[in-house]
DNA sequence: TCTTGAAAGGAAAACGTTTTCCTATATAAT
DNA sequence: ATTATATAGGAAAACGTTTTCCTTTCAAGA
């Protein structure tokens, strides 16, 4: 049924050796002209090689892991994008695992991915106990993407945070705020830790007291957001902006302000983190700064070939930074805002759009297809 | 290094293939003693199965592949979660594809599939000329999981845009409302077509009217629920009622109806479809109707798996039904409304919390990990 | 003319399993 | 006592490749 290297072979009138030499330009030399006649009688019969017994052989899958907590999560698809864009063209396949943080659901998976042969792992945002622990369990090259602790292993890549936060404080100050305000996520996230240093060390940059009254903490959600904005709209010397340590915050810092009865951005600016996809089509759009996703994905994949063609043990590991979207928020794109187009939801649409007209133009060209279904 | 079935053999005393059988509790007799010592040897080895080795005996790898449109669009994570989850079990992996809508990139895929003799493919919104034509690219069986067009091909799964149209019609009509106004998708879409049939087929089951005027089509997108949504509040006879074929319409609609000075839900009731993330946190909350992606990738996973051990080759179309999520929008939760967390974002920082806590317990506890890295 | 070496290609081992045969023993049935 | 059958296990083929090793041919260099 399916056409094996032996069939040609003897198709072909050659050895297996010589078909296989033929189908993989191999070093060994070769007549150009029986090359050429295997080649086509390949392509005659519709020879397609089986990967699997290849890589019993060559013991290289072209095949990654990539263990995620979780694919449902806002920020996952992006990395797992940004990580299957650059593994493609050179031939590799991904296969996602869920950790849902679960050591022992990651310890599994490791193994699962061990036992079919799988060129490395990537680690994106999972729970590992540590760089050696994995280490153990596995024998092949692996990578961390981190995107809310920055724990600095050798073969990590991790969102520039701290350079992200002082983007964003430094456009508040340039456009004219003194009194800068920051909600924070939870103390115990790395996450926290840099942004809360980047917003400060930018105010100090620029000669600002930092008040600590100044300073919030929330939970990541809209409603911590709501609560820590509620407080800071109290206070006697009302800041003129709000920094919230990520988009969710930021929504929920605007509703405050909105029930307080203050307008924005003229009221109190607010600006966010991470660029959600929401806050291009929220009232008032949100100004923040984009958590690379897509670029840290790719970051890990060219790290992990790097690991698997070179077998260089530990890189520096490899911080990437975000990028200010300025919208309504902040005040700095006053007048005629647009919403956005949802992103993710638009691209696509037009892309299909595109297919339909092409597709049903060679339908009415040519009636050959068998189309009883679309 | 790595140990294989032949140093167990060794190690053993016995044959290849009893440890083979042994191993995988093979129908063969064999004695409950020798069985025992083998395992225990193998454990001690530390054994751990070459499973690509296993696949090119058995023709079977346990690895499916998912071919989806663009694993960025919003409603694919949650079908492949669905996937996984229903095959993890059945120890099947994946392996996602993106087709960007290109049935090159999809032939492509598909035949790379194949070359790795994957054991069936799931279709999620890919661009499939047909069902035939796939057929004789791959031998395997394959699954389409649809979600704006319903080609009714076997072995498909699709969500009952026409039921969940309904219900939310009839939500609003159980509200009071007897001028529901309808914003469509666009007009070459399936889906669109079935929710309209469902906002008209309730509305006449309760002897309203339908009115063509309070008909518009949009975009998908906020600004074309904007649009719409304005030239519906300048009506003569206003809405008490819109009714957005998607949530970022039906958030436009919001906007263009408070931009007119009116209320929501006491001037204009809205209501929307597909029950994004942001439907729950934003102002006012959306009331909408869920389009099932997870339980459609669980479907479309069972019905796969069905296929791969029974070798059924024509299933009927499964059609999932979607479930009404009341909020404010609708007027129904007149009050105290609590935005919601972000799905997706809010469960897994619990569930780190958990782990986090644990594991410093453990820490303090053991002094035996070698935590360098977090 | 003889040696050397490159070019070309075939035979067979190897990858790590599963599975098909086959053999030997012990037990049951005749 | 002989035959049939079940139990237990080993030898070897098979899966579809790649790769090592070997042989033959032929041209170049001495």
């Amino acid at each position: 049924m399916t056409v094996t290297i032996t069939e040609i072979a003897k198709a072909a009138g050659v050895s297996l050796s010589s078909v296989s030499r033929a189908l993989n330009n191999s070093d060994h030399p070769m007549n150009m002209e029986t090359r050429q006649h295997i080649l086509r009688v390949a392509n005659e019969l519709g020879y397609q090689p089986n990967l699997l017994a290849r890589s019993l052989r060559t013991d290289r899958t072209y095949t990654i892991g990539i263990i995620v907590e979780n694919i449902q999560s806002p920020f996952i698809p992006p990395i797992i994008r940004g990580i299957q864009d650059f593994l493609k063209p050179a031939g590799y396949f991904s296969t996602i695992i869920n950790s849902d943080w679960d050591p022992h659901i990651e310890a599994d998976s490791i193994q699962s991915l061990n036992n079919r042969q799988i060129d490395g792992i990537i680690f994106v945002e999972t729970w590992h106990r540590s760089s050696n622990a994995v280490q153990k369990m596995t024998g092949k090259p692996f990578v961390f993407v981190h995107r809310l602790f920055n724990a600095r292993c050798p073969n990590s890549v991790f969102p520039d945070d701290y350079g992200g936060a002082r983007l964003v404080t430094n456009h508040l100050i340039r456009l004219g705020h003194h009194r800068i305000a920051f909600i924070n996520g939870p103390k115990d996230w790395d996450a926290s830790r840099n942004r809360l240093r980047g917003y400060q060390d930018e105010l100090l940059a620029s000669s600002i007291n930092i008040e600590p009254r100044m300073v919030k903490t929330g939970d990541w959600e809209v409603k911590g957001g709501y609560l820590a904005a509620q407080k800071l709209v109290k206070l006697k010397k009302l800041p003129t902006a709000i920094f919230a340590a990520n988009d969710l915050m930021a929504l929920g810092a605007v509703y405050a302000i909105q029930d307080a009865g203050l307008h924005i951005p003229q009221g109190v600016a607010v600006v966010g983190y991470d660029n959600r996809n929401f806050t291009g089509f929220v009232r008032p759009a949100i100004t923040t700064v984009t958590l690379p996703c897509y670029e840290m994905g790719e970051a890990s994949a060219k790290l992990l070939l790097d690991l698997i063609n070179d077998g260089v043990k530990e890189n520096e590991p490899i911080e990437v930074k975000g990028e200010l979207i300025v919208r309504e928020s902040c005040g700095a794109n006053p007048g005629k805002w647009q919403f956005e187009d949802d992103k993710g939801s638009s691209a696509w649409r037009e892309k299909r759009k595109d297919i339909l007209r092409r597709w049903s133009e060679s339908r009415s060209r040519a009636a050959t297809n068998d189309g009883t279904c679309l």
